[in-house]
DNA sequence: CTAAGTAGTGATTGGTCAATAACTTAGGGC
DNA sequence: GCCCTAAGTTATTGACCAATCACTACTTAG
């Protein structure tokens, strides 16, 4: 599909150094019909930004069927380890957020992280601050997963992550 | 100095949406000159960077003079809070992580991220855990920054910073 | 005075790329 | 057999941009 090759492809590269005939080529169909499908090549950013939280948010609501509470708060979190090995919904994040001074891609962003934070707080039914920890743990994960920590031999890069976490984050 | 200016217009565009052009234009000098400083334009992203973390590095250093422990972490988390209303230092942050899958870039942001990470546990003088909420939780303030959250009228929104930091993250 | 740096600029080049235009092909309904 | 729409293509354009080149002006040492 063509919004997974662009997600892929704007993971790697963000929305200014990825070309639309690198991610047509990608999809297995002409860069001008990209133009057809999606009006300008923000637009097709924006849109693979907002695929990319909705599949963290589909995750989540799998990963916690039947579940409630603590154990729910605990699954989303092994979940969202999980989720991002896969490169591509890690940095495409990291993408959106860097180019939030754009409007329409701060919009979007804002948009996908409220969803998944009301989501976060219905699930898991805790208190605030458990939502804020939950949240504040994932995105140092983000930076930590972003960096390749776990494939840099310091000290300090083994301390970023709590010691029943480490190894979770299952890199390819 | 040529690093300012490098540091705000990459902190806006990234690396790939902000010509050389653009950054020569804001120093006072002319493009083919700053090749003669910087050999590539990658070049002059990792300089800035590097001068980055660097800033950081120094505010935390300063902002914890003739303090230690729990106090010294106040006042470093209080540090930060007021950096990150300078939009440059965050954002070039945020660019930095999101083109991590380019060696070069990934090397100085782990450099300059382990750098801060030593500094903290070092000042702090406290147990590994302190520490790694303390970046978790600045993590969470990036992304809440980037999104402008402050200006964003949802109720979730308002959670996402701790009580009694609500209103320090001073955005211009 | 001159030779050799140092600091800087204007002009250009070769390449890339988003977006458009104009064309092709294939069904389907009547 | 013909019109219409959907799905796709090739070719092109116009702009931008990193990097290089060839040049100027100023300074300093002998």
């Amino acid at each position: 599909m063509v919004l997974d090759a662009a997600l892929s492809e704007f993971a790697r590269g963000g929305l200014d150094g990825t070309s639309t005939e690198t991610i047509a080529h990608r999809a297995g169909i002409s860069q001008p019909y990209l133009f057809r499908l999606f009006p300008t090549k923000k637009a097709l950013f924006v849109a693979a930004v907002e695929q990319c939280f909705q599949l963290i948010l589909d995750t989540f609501e799998e990963a916690t069927e039947g579940l409630a509470g603590e154990n729910a708060m605990i699954a989303m979190g092994e979940a969202y380890a999980k989720l991002i090995g896969d490169r591509g919904l890690l940095m495409l994040q990291m993408q959106a957020y860097s180019r939030c001074d754009d409007e329409e891609v701060r919009i979007a962003t804002r948009e996908g992280y409220g969803r998944l934070w009301q989501a976060v707080e219905r699930i898991g039914g805790c208190d605030e601050e458990s939502v804020r920890q939950f949240f504040a743990y994932g995105m140092l994960w983000n930076v930590v997963a972003a960096m390749n920590l776990d494939e840099y031999d310091a000290p300090w890069a083994q301390m970023c992550l709590p010691e029943d976490m480490r190894g979770k984050l299952n890199f390819d």
